[in-house]
DNA sequence: TAAAAAACAAACCAATAGGTAGGTTTTATA
DNA sequence: TATAAAACCTACCTATTGGTTTGTTTTTTA
């Protein structure tokens, strides 16, 4: 096996076993010896590849949650349409079709924030954190500003907040799901989005076709 | 100084600090002898009150974590009047007008949540946290039901899945505040809560009073 | 094909972790 | 005021922590 190939696989495998253990148990919970006995390496591998623990976790951010949140979140919503279905159909997606064992684990960026965002130590995770966050965040405007476009939203909405309502909402859902088996609480979430997502639809009296009036 | 007084001081100290520091820090990240020595008192006392760490935790769970909740979100909201109201008063109250450091470290049930409830070890724990939770949401739900008895909202929305969703969004909301350090999330969190809140408002064809009707 | 660099393994290290044992001081009881 | 119990301190223990050093194997290069 060439040089180049060996070293990504087993950096990659090094990374795979950290993002799992460290979203599951935690940072401080899990130790470098715990992630290279089930990977089957030793010290002398991991410190090949990474300086520190603190490096390793920056790179699971790098490689790992932000490109998840890029391929599940964002790149799903990069497309033209009603954004209340294209929404809709991602809670489907990533909530209920979704049987993997990660339902349980709650969401790995609130995960990550939670336990990495506490200054002065982990100030650059927290950047990192937040740069992952801000383009979603963005990409969430993109889909309401072409969903106005489109005639679909009310052209009067405040997309920054709308968008931070979602994340929130969604990042609060996944958290919480934790503490309950079933997923009844991903049903009735979804629900009463789309009772949230109501509120952005275009107006009557926006769109010119139909007009209501107050009678009697 | 009694002796009972002085046992109930002496343990009330180890939790106040314990819970400031695993609420900032984590529950891995924070060792016993961090603790002990920032107020003063030694491995002695600590073990003279506590059995091991964790029924130290779950002590901080029970008589902070639970009683701040109770305060701060479930006895507010134990009135009368338009929950629309009663809500965005507490919001006001806990995420504006609020200058306490806390603002910066999220909501502590939702860290406690992410960093103690990962089975089977912390089973109990979770247990735990679950059930505050759930008198959060029972409080909420009765909440919404006296909301419709006194004609404010509309009867016919789904009482849990709305008062889930509440709780979602703003334990969502304060974890993402650790993100950013201005205010101005938690003034889009506010808007957009009561942009949710209108959709549960009792609808025009509900209240007998005023009808609308389509007109060419 | 030999040297050099890369990719690991093995053994080790100081610091810290949670926890224990036994003694000392403080308070309550008789 | 003597005794007992409660409240706390000191010193220590073992296991584990993140990290280092040195040696060995594999792959590349000249």
């Amino acid at each position: 096996m060439t040089q180049e190939i060996k070293r990504k696989l087993t950096r990659q495998s090094l990374i795979d076993k950290g993002y799992e253990l460290i979203n599951m148990y935690g940072y401080h919970a899990i130790s470098i010896d715990r992630i290279i006995n089930e990977v089957g390496l030793t010290k002398g591998a991991f410190y090949y590849h990474f300086e520190n623990k603190h490096h390793f976790v920056e790179a699971i951010i790098q490689e790992r949650i932000a490109k998840e949140i890029h391929s599940e979140f964002i790149e799903p919503i990069n497309k033209h349409g009603n954004p209340l279905f294209i929404m809709e159909d991602l809670l489907q997606d990533k909530l209920i079709k979704d049987k993997s064992l990660a339902q349980s684990l709650g969401s790995p960026l609130t995960n990550f924030i939670v336990e990495l965002s506490h200054e002065p130590n982990d100030y650059d995770l927290q950047i990192q954190l937040k740069e992952i966050l801000d383009q979603w965040k963005v990409a969430l405007i993109n889909l309401l500003y072409r969903g106005i476009d489109e005639g679909y939203l009310n052209r009067h909405i405040n997309t920054e907040p709308v968008a931070e309502f979602i994340i929130n909402s969604l990042e609060g859902v996944r958290t919480l799901k934790r503490m309950a088996n079933d997923k009844t609480i991903f049903y009735n979430y979804i629900e009463q989005f789309k009772n949230y997502m109501d509120t952005l639809k275009i107006s009557q009296e926006d769109n010119g076709i139909k007009r209501y009036q107050l009678v009697s």
